[in-house]
DNA sequence: CGACGGGACGC
DNA sequence: CGACGGGACGC
């Protein structure tokens, strides 16, 4: 039946999560499980044995749940004797089944990414981000030879495998960061480069603004927004200086009743500086308004707040009643600033400790969440939808769409309310579809469509989606 | 040198 | 009404 979609355990899924080890005949299955449980979540251990005799070949597998486990794993393992006597354990990471080959897997193969940036990245700007997850050895900005402009392609060189992985599993992922395909293999390994003195120790956070396209957008007053006046649950926040979704969501948390929190990404994945929120009733909305636009947070920088149409509540009288209400309050937390458990966050801002709010909300009764399918999955069935006012962040699409099964993309298009959902199996789509068209999930109504096949511009092969 | 098993979906 | 993204390195 062609490509069955397989939500199977065995697969090297993901990719290098999978150890090739070399041991003395005499180590077991058990002796391996315990020597490298402490590097992960351990999903398979398996001691290759002769089919007769049983006796091992000294030769296993160890299969992690994740890449960056099997890299830390073989990193520390590499080397090591597992029983006082035997001979030290060579580990490797295992070949793929479907490669075939059973050539060593090099660190050449698994320390280099390949990532999709910002044009207004630099080589210092890809390696403040992307160090956290590990010493670099170097980076580089793909760019055009003539003109000399980024192509918004970067590599990030790490000296460690897990270090590599990790970055893939845990950077943004509008970064799309994947193994860069070795270079062409020139068996010269001469990494001699010792050249530039460190100058690692950036100053100040203030020395490079990481949102370039704010940098003239500063002339813009609060006076001549248009719909200043309209009153809605539903608040814009701009701000010029980058803080953190987590640090707009504690600050206006501080006026109860928020429901919604959340930093605008542009198509990178970059914030754009903008964050909606939303409260459940106007009253908090206004009040956070009044209390918030104009604050400073962090100190220098002017938070700009306003109300945008949420397409619902319009200048309600009910607001005004339900402000005076929470103003009540809010005065009983400003005068008692004990009472709001301030601390301090990593940022040194003060901030409330709050719980986490659920990303989601919505009347709509969803099934609980489901693996994303894998990436390079064909594309059986897509998903038209059609947000209003505007489109739901990706985070939040990817958490609802990928209930259904099988979900294996989000796509929005840029500039617009809409959006494709790209799924492996067709009753995916269809109960996805059935579940939420016409539904609103964070006060974001949708339709939710079939989509027309993409314009097909020509009768060569199919499009990859 | 040192490379690929076992088990059996679920309405 | 509201429609279609995207990737490779001068050695």
């Amino acid at each position: 039946m062609e490509d069955a979609f397989r939500p199977s355990t065995d697969l090297d899924d993901p990719p290098n999560s999978r150890l090739f080890l070399v041991t003395s005949k005499s180590i077991t299955e058990e002796i391996i499980r315990e020597q490298f449980a402490t590097f992960g979540e351990i999903q398979d251990v398996w001691v290759v044995k002769d089919k007769q005799t049983k006796e091992s070949k000294g030769v296993s597998f160890v299969k992690f749940a994740k890449s960056s486990e099997a890299c830390a794993a073989m990193e520390e393992m590499h080397g090591k004797c597992l029983v006082e006597g035997t001979k030290p354990i060579k580990v490797f990471i295992a070949q793929a089944r479907s490669s075939g080959s059973h050539r060593d897997v090099e660190d050449e193969e698994l320390t280099r990414i390949f990532v999709m940036i910002p044009k207004t990245f630099t080589e210092d700007d890809l390696k403040d981000t992307f160090k956290t997850y590990g010493d670099i050895e170097y980076c580089i900005v793909v760019k055009n030879k003539s003109t000399g402009e980024s192509k918004g392609l970067g590599y990030v060189r790490y000296h460690k495998p897990s270090h590599a992985a990790t970055a893939i599993e845990n950077c943004d992922k509008t970064y799309r960061a994947i193994l860069a395909e070795p270079r062409n293999k020139t068996p010269a390994p001469d990494n001699e480069y010792f050249s530039a003195p460190r100058t690692d120790h950036v100053m100040g956070d203030q020395g490079m603004n990481p949102y370039p396209q704010f940098a003239d957008s500063g002339n813009y007053t609060r006076g001549d927004l248009r719909g200043t006046d309209i009153i809605t649950r539903c608040l814009m926040v701009s701000t010029r200086a980058s803080i953190t979704q987590e640090q707009v969501y504690s600050l206006f948390d501080l006026v109860p009743g928020l429901d919604y929190c959340e930093m605008q990404q542009d198509s990178y994945g970059f914030s754009t500086g903008n964050a909606m929120i939303r409260y459940n009733n106007l009253g908090s909305a206004v009040y956070a308004k009044n209390k918030l636009d104009g604050f400073e947070y962090p100190p220098g920088n002017r938070l700009v707040v306003a109300h945008i149409d949420d397409g619902e509540d319009r200048r309600s009288p009910l607001g005004r009643m339900a402000m005076q209400l929470v103003a009540a309050q809010m005065m009983s937390i400003v005068c008692n600033p004990g009472a709001a458990q301030l601390r301090k966050t990593s940022t040194g801002y003060p901030s409330p400790a709050v719980p986490q709010m659920p990303r989601v909300q919505t009347d709509v009764a969803l099934p609980p969440l489901q693996k994303l399918a894998p990436s390079d999955s064909r594309v059986k069935e897509r998903l038209f939808v059609v947000f209003k006012p505007v489109p739901l962040p990706m985070d939040v699409l990817e958490d609802v769409f990928c209930r259904f099964g099988s979900l294996i993309e989000v796509f929005l298009v840029p500039g617009r309310n809409v959006g494709y959902m790209k799924y492996a199996e067709r009753k995916s789509a269809d109960d996805a579809m059935a579940s939420l068209h016409g539904q609103t999930i964070n006060g974001i109504k949708m339709k939710v469509m079939l989509a027309d096949p993409p314009k097909e511009e020509s009768h060569k092969r199919q499009r990859t989606y």
